[in-house]
DNA sequence: AATGAATGAGCTTTCATTCAT
DNA sequence: CATGAATGAAAGCTCATTCAT
């Protein structure tokens, strides 16, 4: 005798219905915000797969967190390729880690929370240099610059990409205190433009006034 | 005779005791990761005078970020003041903003926290640029170095100051996430001095080598 | 040394305040619906002054039951003494009666809660047969009229009063609920007009068809 | 080997259990004075269901009014149909009302409680005319009456019912302060009774005294 | 694999009342 | 007489998780 009641049967599909609401979700407000009846509401499952799949809502969060972290790796490159000289290269890499954040606030908003929360879901697998091709390029153009003398030699290659990435981040972890305090929008796509213009000029030549050659 | 029950009547001291309770957590865990519970445990009083002062909990969240964002007053601007020239004040007003940020966890993570809920209790009155003195300050010293001809004339101040926080900020914002990928300790007093010494190189004169003359 | 804070002192001022608060809210919303903060706010009295004044929050409900009860002395009797006999002046009284019902909402409203709370706070005292003049005069005209031969003799005079006061309540008491099965709005004047009248038709000539003489 | 932990799963039963309960108190103390932990109680079922199954407290209430709002259905006519004239007939539709109040208390005090909160909880579908037989039966022999000739033919149908409804709630509505003032026991069967006999007396003849024939 | 009923602890908030001043 | 700070209990409701089916 068959099941009288043929209940949909798609694990693959349960699965990432209730990672993507997650996703969404913790993003959005946080971890400790959202609940998980929020969750499977949003995702249309029941509750129990929750734990089915995952184990806890902690697990969950983990695996949301892994998962837009391999996001990272879609980062398109081409423009940076392209360039003719590392200064270029580096230029694009900038640009287009720039656009990454803001195409991808999940990606943003739920890797602040999670520094907030002092890596409570980081795990060595979840998101390692070698898997980040940001990184690996970045350093990469640098040190061919530093080889064809186009960069100084004393640049501390891992603090330059911090620097790289507080020039960009910047414009979402502060971005309503900042657009509060400097009456400045800085959601807006336009400030956002102005703005990435003059940190690539700020990276590569600073604030000071060329000498006269 | 004395009272048989000393109950403790000091509004004053209540009130303080609970906000300072509140930032300390709120600044910790977030928002919705603290309890009034945990809160009035801390500060030892009675939960109802939460209520009493202050309201509710979102209000008291909003006191403790409008309490925080009153020590900005308090930076230590003596070094900047000492500067011979608008480079070496920009040089010390930038350390001062660093060290601030270092010393005051308090306002470093309240302020992500509020800006990862969007700004929910951000109002007029709880930081407004005319109160900031690292703002006025910061717009002071640029513009005089334009006018000496220190620093170039195309810079856009308000995005150079956001700039500048960025660079500061990250070494917070993202130090979990950083740390590990990277595999360097960015709460280390040492890495964090390294950081910023490069910080101010890059500022000034960016990542170029410069042409030689 | 006088007192340094010229307070206003006005104990009945206080008192009266209070009082009327207690009686709209409490009429309004029923005893367990209000809360000794909404009476002392909307009185603008300091909360301690119930307790001085009252004793609780209970024996201020009996107090503004005792009070809006007091307020049946105030029924405008004027007509009923015009009447030329007995059925003019009953009906005059039944008129009474019903506008009175409609023009103290507190009353009525008051009334109803302290019977569904099965008069926990009736006392004697508050409202006693002797002290009311709707009953002792309803009781008088009855007689009279029977003893005229206008009314028959085999009325229980005691249950004739019930009805009468049924047949006014019930426009107050069940008004919401009638109005929505019925489809018509009992809290209009004129419905209520327009019931009042067959009312009276129907307590002195009831609904069947005089004999014809 | 028996299950250890036999927890009861009977979703119909929860639900059912937690309806009596509610029915019962909120009829007894009125919505405000009761809480949901005392329904839970009562129930001897976990709070959580009272959310799971109506959603919150009010909700719990309208199901509770719904529910013995359809309990009017089952007001025994029997007797009603046996009548052998208008007259008849609608002496005993009144007879049998009064007894379904003194039956159904918790109809009675229910809807009487959510009359004093202005109809917050009624619904177009938890009491509509066409669903009660009280009001269909009552219209339809009084325009039988009125067309035999039996009744005058002046009569407004709808105020006559409220004047009906009106006469038997008052023995429960003013039950306890009519009981004090008029020093008579409203609730003493033998009482509602002679009560009755003289509202049928009433309605169909009025008080006049008979002119001699 | 999937369902939704069931749980107990905990949440934010409000309660009537009393205290020191 | 008047103030408002202080209290402990309890309010309605939500939590993450587990269970029987």
């Amino acid at each position: 005798m068959p099941t009288s009641t043929p209940v949909q049967r798609n694990p693959d599909r349960t699965r990432r219905r209730i990672l993507q609401a997650a996703i969404k979700l913790f993003a959005t407000h946080g971890f400790h915000a959202v609940s998980v009846d929020e969750i499977v509401g949003r995702a249309a499952v029941n509750k129990r797969m929750v734990y089915h799949y995952f184990g806890s809502k902690d697990a969950l969060f983990e695996a949301a967190l892994a998962e837009v972290y391999r996001r990272i790796e879609a980062i398109e490159f081409g423009a940076v390729e392209q360039g003719s000289n590392p200064r270029e290269k580096l230029a694009r890499l900038l640009e287009s880690y720039f656009a990454f954040l803001d195409a991808e606030p999940e990606f943003t908003r739920l890797l602040q929370w999670e520094n907030l929360e002092k890596g409570r879901h980081l795990t060595k697998e979840n998101h390692l240099l070698s898997k980040n091709p940001f990184f690996t390029r970045f350093r990469a153009i640098v040190e061919d610059g530093v080889a064809a003398g186009d960069f100084r030699a004393d640049l501390d290659v891992t603090h330059l990409m911090i620097h790289f990435i507080g020039l960009c981040f910047i414009y979402h972890s502060n971005r309503f205190s900042l657009s509060q305090s400097l009456e400045l929008d800085l959601g807006d796509a336009a400030v956002k433009q102005r703005g990435l213009r003059q940190v690539l000029r700020l990276v590569f030549d600073g604030i000071a006034r060329p000498a006269r050659s």
